[in-house]
DNA sequence: ACCAGATATTGAACAATGTTCAATTTAGTG
DNA sequence: CACTAAATTGAACATTGTTCAATATCTGGT
């Protein structure tokens, strides 16, 4: 039996999160169960539903550092504020690559589904809207004419194309998309969009 | 028990596909069981297993049926041959209704996933393939002069970017969205891209 | 009409799942 | 050392996908 000062609830908590971590990497969401993440801890089924109220709640968390970790990997990139193309060229490779390296993690991100009306909880929503932050900062930076709200806007309608096209590549949903590589697909969408939003480059 | 003559193989099949839609629509994927089929057709678990190879391969095939409607959606909003923005808007917004409409079963087509290497079989690719044709077409007819692989490839772009918008919309993953409908933000995505295809109008 | 071979159908069995909770063990306090 | 409060266990339950021997039903031949 584990001594019960072997790890504060804390220490607990923090441990699971690290062995689902490793679970959803080795296996996808389908190697994740409650008596695996257990067991990789040294503790019991039961002592998980002391830290997290199910099964959900431990995903939902693992989501919300999965989120921080991206945010990370797009803030990396941002380091001279260089506005333009390139720089959303630079967000939208890092956004590849983590789809591309942390392909698992990243799944699941999209994979917990919520309810009709039931919203996702706000400390979650705070850390989705931070994801945006740099991209809206570089879009910001390459319209400076452009209002504020109108930056906001474009930046989820660009990154949400970015996005579906990742997602339709990696997942393999795009028949003969005609050997372009999920990058020369992106290029092609931001290149349209700053067009679009008038950019003059 | 149920007669032996009740039903050719054939009828057991369609009879569970379309009990497993009735599941799926009232309940999403989890409320999909290998039992709750068999016993919604008047029959055991067991000869499921004479129809299917497993779950996996029944979801597949339901994934199929569900490409094949919404192809015919798109496909009714493609009547006559306008070309421009306009029909580009209608099938977006065809696709969008689908999505929001059908929701369980839209969202079954992304979430099914395929291993590293493994392939989606060859009968599944080519229902892939089919519903962009819609979309092929009215790009093609709104940029006459683009060559013919170009457009194949944009309209995989363009389609994958109106699917990453609806996904992220419909799974309430875009924060702070300001307000925007589905369509609005579709708008802006297609506007713009078409103005950096080079459409005139 | 009846039998035999073939095939459809059943339902029990198995391992694994999420979740709960009484029983037990441990730590801290007086 | 004893008592209380909390942590930890592991058995229990319902449900899951999947398999397969046993049983029921049909078909064709005599």
């Amino acid at each position: 039996m584990a001594r019960r000062s072997d790890h504060s609830r804390d220490e607990i908590h923090q441990l699971a999160l690290a062995a689902a971590e490793a679970l959803i990497d080795e296996g996808g969401l389908q190697a994740l169960s409650a008596r695996k993440v257990a067991s990789r801890i040294g503790y019991t089924v039961g002592t998980l539903y002391m830290v997290f109220k199910n099964l959900d709640d431990l995903i939902l968390q693992v989501n919300g550092r999965t989120l921080d970790l991206l945010h990370q990997r797009l803030q990396g990139r941002l380091s001279e504020r260089i506005g333009g193309k390139d720089e959303l060229m630079q967000l939208a490779a890092a956004y590849i690559e983590f789809a591309q390296t942390e392909t698992p993690r990243w799944g699941m991100l999209f994979e917990y589904i919520v309810d009709d009306d039931g919203e996702l909880p706000g400390w979650y929503q705070e850390k989705l809207g931070r994801v945006f932050g740099p991209v809206e900062q570089a879009l910001q930076a390459t319209l400076p004419a452009c209002a504020s709200d109108k930056v906001r806007q474009a930046s989820r309608v660009l990154w949400a194309s970015v996005h579906g096209i990742c997602m339709l590549k990696i997942r393999q949903r795009l028949n003969l998309a005609g050997g372009q590589t999920t990058r020369q697909m992106v290029e092609m969408l931001v290149d349209n969009f700053l067009v679009g939003m008038g950019c003059k480059e």
